[in-house]
DNA sequence: CTACGATTACTCGTCAAGGAGTATTTGGAG
DNA sequence: CTCCAAATACTCCTTGACGAGTAATCGTAG
């Protein structure tokens, strides 16, 4: 099993699911993932595919087939999957699939701090985000509709699924969060309110009074 | 306002709000954010911290004010917070809020190239998903109601909530798929499983068949 | 009082991501 | 037939993340 740092790009499994089906040239790897719109959900850029490929071939996950040129344009070496490389792939990609990962998301990181800001302007920001998240949950749906209007089977669309799972449980939260501000009813508030208020005690943001590690209990 | 690049790292923002309290010296923000468990929904780590700290002066968001030194140690230099660097925070934070971004998941990946595996590994490692996240529900459960029972308000622990939201989204949704696949609900199981079946037509995963782009239609 | 492990406060080098740039070729309009 | 725009197939260079390493100091146990 290979060291943990070399499986921390995805792009480098969608590589190896691509050489999975047939050799190809890193270009056409690129072209095959955007045809089946996997940049949406795999970053992908020109920079980082060849790279990824030159890393998958030291690492003997691919092996280069034959170069061939067409006219006088820069050579296209064509590459294909060794038997290393398909057990590295199902491999990581099985593990992707059962261990689920802690990711930073920015939102969470916007709510950690939310106290920096002063409640209303928090509050605003937090209805905006309902509005956004009720349009891009509609336009995801219209597209999700019309994919499988036009015979695309549901396997092939997992991911939107999922997002748009994830998005309608954001909206969700955000919802009552915004409610349960505004309402008064969530705790701490008080204090909040009084850090920017007129006559705020101390400077804004110093809940230094807070317990620390929530971890720690 | 600033390009976008120099708003990529959030470590930045809650660098800012720390100076926001009041004036310290770089190593002292770090250790502020880890008492408050900061490090669990952003990225944390000395290299990034320096390293922020002085893209943060260069674009006068902070201003060194002194640099003290206690016997022969390195010397700290002590940090505080501009006017401009005010508005950039609140101006950030508000944007953070109020604009959902598209965040490429680790999951969504491994769910786009589900039919790279064989159906039966695909569902195992599913259900073994399941499992794990279930515990890990269990767990922050346990966290959250701990914290709240030593009194800490919830406006504290806001960024716990919403990751555990979305965990629970996630596990519905695993566990509806791993149903799906297993009664054959899911709509292109038939051609995922042929891919895969002893006298399987063609090489494995090679739906080039599919229609391409969701988006396109 | 001294030795050694833990903590403090940072530095540096590596390595990868990402995007702007480049050179070639093809397709089509005039 | 010629010229321009778009597509092809990369290359390169700048940022920036990251963590191993380091030097100084403090605590404390023998």
């Amino acid at each position: 099993m290979p060291p943990r740092s070399t499986r921390s790009n995805p792009l480098a499994l969608a590589v190896l699911t691509c050489f999975l089906e047939r050799p190809m040239h890193p270009y056409e790897v690129a072209q095959t993932l955007r045809a089946r719109a996997k940049h949406e959900s795999i970053r992908l850029n020109y920079g980082s595919l060849y790279g990824v490929v030159e890393a998958l071939e030291k690492r003997q996950l691919i092996r280069a087939r034959e170069t061939v040129r067409a006219g006088r344009r820069p050579e296209r070496t064509i590459y294909e999957i060794t038997d290393t490389g398909l057990r590295e792939m199902a491999d990581w990609l099985s593990e992707l699939l059962s261990a689920p990962v802690k990711e930073y998301l920015q939102f969470e990181a916007a709510l950690s701090l939310l106290p920096a800001l002063p409640p209303d302007e928090a509050l605003a920001a937090l209805r905006q985000r309902c509005a956004t998240l009720e349009i891009e949950i509609a336009l995801l749906d219209g597209a999700v509709a019309a994919a499988r209007a036009h015979g695309m089977p549901r396997l092939f669309a997992l991911e939107s699924e999922y997002v748009q799972v994830l998005r309608r449980a954001e909206l969700d939260y955000v919802e009552r969060l915004a409610k349960d501000i505004e309402s008064g009813e969530l705790t701490g508030l008080d204090q909040w309110r009084s850090w920017y208020a007129p006559g705020g005690e101390r400077d804004a943001d110093a809940h230094s009074d807070v317990p620390t590690d929530p971890q720690s209990c």
